[in-house]
This record gives structure tokens, C-alpha cells and sequence, in this order.
DNA sequence: TCGATGCATTGAGTATCATCGATACATTCG
DNA sequence: CGAATGTATCGATGATACTCAATGCATCGA
């Protein structure tokens, strides 16, 4: 790994072009937005945020994501933890059932950071 | 695999809620936009297109990405390759080096489909 | 308290992906 | 044509992700 340059160092032997410096996107920021992205990197979980947006109530029991979706129980639990720690949706148990609302901020700022 | 219920098919025995029928993102719509946001979902990739949103010229020549990215050249050739796939970017050859440039209305494309 | 139901977690299997070295292809220059 | 340089592709490897069966936990009803 000896070989591998640093980040900020740009070396260019015969540059061809004046250099894009200032690139405004650190790697760290980069790997935190990518997390983000990653969360609406999968059909399931897309079909899960429009099932909520189109929700009259705002929100959508557990129980009625699995039949729909066609995916077994632990899936869809699966999926849906990993929308939550996304910060795109919440759970709020009421009695046995689990309901999951979306976070529409949190969509907002994904939505932010690829405007042009 | 033959307990598995077909997607559209929604069986409750108890339902808890007057279910979610209308989900509007078929399974199909779901994995075609679950492509194209796995394209945003590398931190590589995102800083290729924040060099590229920030480059004055509009253009980036490839050797001028391996530098700051601190990949090789073969995965940096490579995430251009996914981003060019997923319609984000656009090579374009001229001589020996070839300039990548942002597709904005894609780019747009993909924002558009999370506006809450 | 006990059985039933809804949801989350665990563990395992399979597939996909990021990464790099080696190599092939393309272009320019001498 | 032959050497040098820029870029793309190939093959292999390690990491990550999706999926489900089995299991655990929490809640409700009898």
C-alpha cells in the first residue's frame, strides 16, 4: 500500500488540462451522502417510501408491507431498519403492531445535495 | 418457496388497517430507479460528479481524476464506466485523453422522483 | 398464566460490488 | 513502424448486501 498517493496530492507528471483542485466534495462527506443513497439503492425499500407517501394516514403498519411486497417478514424488518437508521422512516408501536411513518425532511435534504 | 404469496395479492386474516392498496412503484419502476441511485451510492462516484459540477469548463479529463480520488486508474475507469451506464456522465475522446462531462437533466431526473 | 400474534434478531447461503495488478487497446510522436 | 502515454478491460480477492428459516421478544386475549 506504499504506493498509494495521498488524497491532496496531486501530481501530474505532463498535466493535460488546468487541474480540477477544490474538489467541494471531501471523502468523508462523500462516504456519509453515499450511506444515504445507499438506503435508496434498493427496489424494496423504494416500494416501501412510496407506499408511505401514498398512504392517506401518513403511516403504514409492518404487517401490511409484507403482503404487497411479496417478501418474507424478516426482509421486510430488515429493509425497514435499515430505512430507519437512514433517518427516511420511524416506527411507533402501538400494542402488538409497529407503525412506519416517513421522515419527509430527511428525503428533502438527499433530494438537496444533487441539486445541479 | 410455495408459501409465498403473489405481490399483488393482499391477505390479511386480521388486518390492522384498511391496508395500503395503490402502492404507485411497481416492482419493475422500483428496480429500474434503484439502479440509478446506486450509481450515487459510492463516495467515489459522488466526488466524480462533484469535480464535474465544480470543473468551470464543465469537463474533467480522466487523468486529472486519479490524482485527487487516490484510486487507481482501472477503478477510477471503472466507477466512470457505472456513472456513463447509469446515464450521469458522458466520455468524450480527443486524442489521447478523453473528458467526461455531467448529464444535469439525468442528474435531475433522479431528484424528481423523491420530491416527497 | 398461557397460548397466539406481530415484529425484531440471528445465522447461513448466495450474489453483487469495490479494488487492484496485469494486460489489451487506442492515440501520438519520433 | 516502434516506443510511449492515456484509457479500458480482465481476472482474482475481500468485503458488503439481500434473502429466508429459525428463533427470541413483546403484547394481547382468554
Amino acid at each position: 500500500m506504499a504506493k498509494q498517493v495521498a488524497p491532496t496530492t496531486v501530481r501530474t507528471p505532463q498535466p493535460c488540462c488546468p487541474s480540477v483542485l477544490d474538489a467541494p466534495l471531501g471523502a468523508d462527506d462523500a462516504s456519509e451522502l453515499a450511506r444515504g443513497f445507499s438506503a435508496l439503492a434498493d427496489p424494496v425499500r423504494l416500494r416501501v417510501l412510496s407506499m408511505l407517501a401514498a398512504s392517506p394516514e401518513g403511516e403504514v403498519c409492518v404487517c401490511d408491507f409484507v403482503g404487497p411486497l411479496g417478501k418474507s417478514q424478516p426482509t421486510v424488518s430488515h429493509h425497514l431498519k435499515i430505512l430507519n437508521d437512514a433517518g427516511l422512516v420511524q416506527g411507533d408501536r402501538r400494542g402488538k403492531w409497529v407503525w412506519y411513518s416517513l421522515n419527509r425532511d430527511r428525503l428533502g435534504e438527499l433530494r438537496a445535495t444533487i441539486d445541479t
